[in-house]
DNA sequence: GTGAAAGCGCTAACAT
DNA sequence: ATGTTAGCGCTTTCAC
């Protein structure tokens, strides 16, 4: 059995009112009530239940993240730059690793707001899920458009589409293939396709897409991979949207006897801190994760205090210069 | 304004008994009063409460996670694996990043008892918390002693510690240093220091430790390891004990145009898959990741559910073959 | 089969 | 300066 306030009102020999003042710090009260009331507290180890505190206040501070997965180092390192964010502010953090299953999306999104959070930051890549419709849970969305009124953070993807475009045909690569995931899916970061077709025909080049779907196993992805080989024999230049696909593309051409750079250019995208610890030659294009994470819990909390600010956000990138090009 | 019980109860026509009742599913109920309710939730869009139902039942079905990082491919790793199997036991999930620091160690503690989690999953490298030991909330540790009530799941260190320094020592290295943070953290993973001093002795070998805080930044990292390279200029073995220590290493070597590893031998710890995408070549020793969580949840339902087993499950490790030894 | 009423632990009017 | 009481939204005895 769980020490409650009345517990230590009757041991302290007050009200349950005044305990609850103590606690909160609110009202008039004697110093020497308090004390008794503090020692009180100290001696049954009383802590309050901040589920019922979140029945009468209609507030939890609780907010909740989905995202694919935490297993990647670009969301690894957003969620990480958001959690200590959002704990500052007095918030703690419920996640939903939602591996791009719209079903599984759905229920955290039902599960989020049964449980009274009072926002919500969504990276997750879905399909449209109505139930983000029916709600007025302030929201923000990290590269992802789930409607017109929720606002979006994400960096400059048709800059950096148009870098890595640039940057592999500056270095003489003509034959040039973008890896990306289904265009169903509605992400801004589909500017970055439409950058490298935009640079590739100015430059009088033919734009060729692969598949390759984020929330592929690795295997699939691995044989997938090898069948864009098999496909593109005189390819010289890979733009792969992700850090992992690049760095397995990589590993492929090396298995293949490929010369990366010198028959083969690849740039990736996303570069998180830990990709570039562990893969520092794969040259790619830099997110301002943390000025992302910023901007999201910044307006997430404009949101959750009432303004309605709607705004879309672009935070600029940059090229971090490995050796793959 | 949120719709509740009541407001269904009203537009239904029938009780807030009632509609608890097909709620839940429980006791007698004509079917024509069931379609009702339930057109009449579905007319209002009616999501249960979830607060005011912990709040009754005592129980919130909400797990903490308590680790130093999710910005790490072990960790996020782990998590990522945590995470959907505790959802598909009908637990959501708190996730705390303590970044090794106490007080956020505590605060996290604090909130989280104070928020009725059901269980937690602690895998934060930190000095001893008397918090800890003033609740009886059901707790599992990954690689962490907290007490001696509390199950430990860990893979085997002293195994794997023997394994890296037997291979570094047949591949031809003498001089071989061991990374590792500070002895003062209780964590098994200390075992792995223990078998290299022993495989080290047996062979006649000299040990030597040099200390890398895992929650110094990188640049102080980067520093120290430059450090470690001036004070051993003989050193041609490096035991790593994680990966990204082990890749900044190897970063080093290549940048004062040493070999790895003809020159050099590196060998890692952890092999996050994520790492093993990116970085292959690093031989390490490769924790069953997925294996752990699993011990981890199960055993965390089985204190859930009042089984008070008390053990240390200890699963096996084995080698990456890269090309750093 | 269905409903009325009490209570989960806490807070805030409204007394006194 | 402190206590009494009602109520947050839900579930569950106990009646009918």
């Amino acid at each position: 059995m769980t020490i409650k306030l009345d517990d230590v009102a009757k041991l302290a020999g007050v009200s349950k009112t005044t305990v609850s003042r103590v606690l909160n710090n609110r009202g008039y009260l004697s110093e020497e009530t308090k004390k008794k009331v503090n020692k009180a507290m100290k001696e049954l180890n009383y802590q309050p239940n901040a589920v019922a505190r979140q029945l009468f206040r209609k507030k939890t501070n609780l907010v909740g993240l989905i995202f694919p997965t935490v297993d990647n180092p670009f969301f690894g390192e957003l969620v990480a730059e958001l959690e200590p964010r959002l704990f500052k502010a007095g918030f703690k953090v419920f996640i939903g690793n939602s591996m791009n299953d719209p079903e599984k999306e759905k229920a955290y999104l039902r599960e989020l707001i049964s449980n009274q959070v009072d926002g919500l930051i969504v990276g997750a890549h879905n399909y449209n899920i109505d139930e983000y419709m029916n709600t007025n849970l302030p929201i923000v969305a990290i590269d992802r458009i789930i409607n017109k009124d929720i606002p979006v953070i994400s960096s400059d993807n048709y800059q950096g589409g148009k870098l890595a475009t640039e940057l592999l045909i500056k270095r003489g690569a003509k034959f040039i293939v973008i890896t990306d995931g289904p265009l169903s899916l509605q992400t801004p970061a589909h500017k970055r396709r439409q950058a490298y077709k935009d640079v590739m025909k100015a430059h009088g080049l033919e734009p060729r897409t692969f598949l390759i779907n984020f929330s592929w196993s690795i295997e699939k992805k691995k044989r997938s991979i090898e069948k864009m080989f098999q496909k593109f024999p005189t390819m010289d230049g890979v733009f792969a949207t992700n850090d992992i696909d690049a760095a397995m593309v990589w590993q492929t051409a090396e298995e293949l006897g490929i010369e990366v750079p010198a028959d083969l250019k690849i740039i990736g995208y996303d570069s998180a801190h830990s990709t570039r610890l562990l893969l520092p030659k794969l040259t790619t294009i830099e997110q301002p994760i943390s000025a992302m994470a910023e901007a999201a819990v910044h307006t997430l909390l404009q949101r959750i205090s009432g303004e309605n600010i709607i705004c879309e956000q672009v935070l600029p990138v940059r090229v971090w210069h490995g050796r793959s090009v």
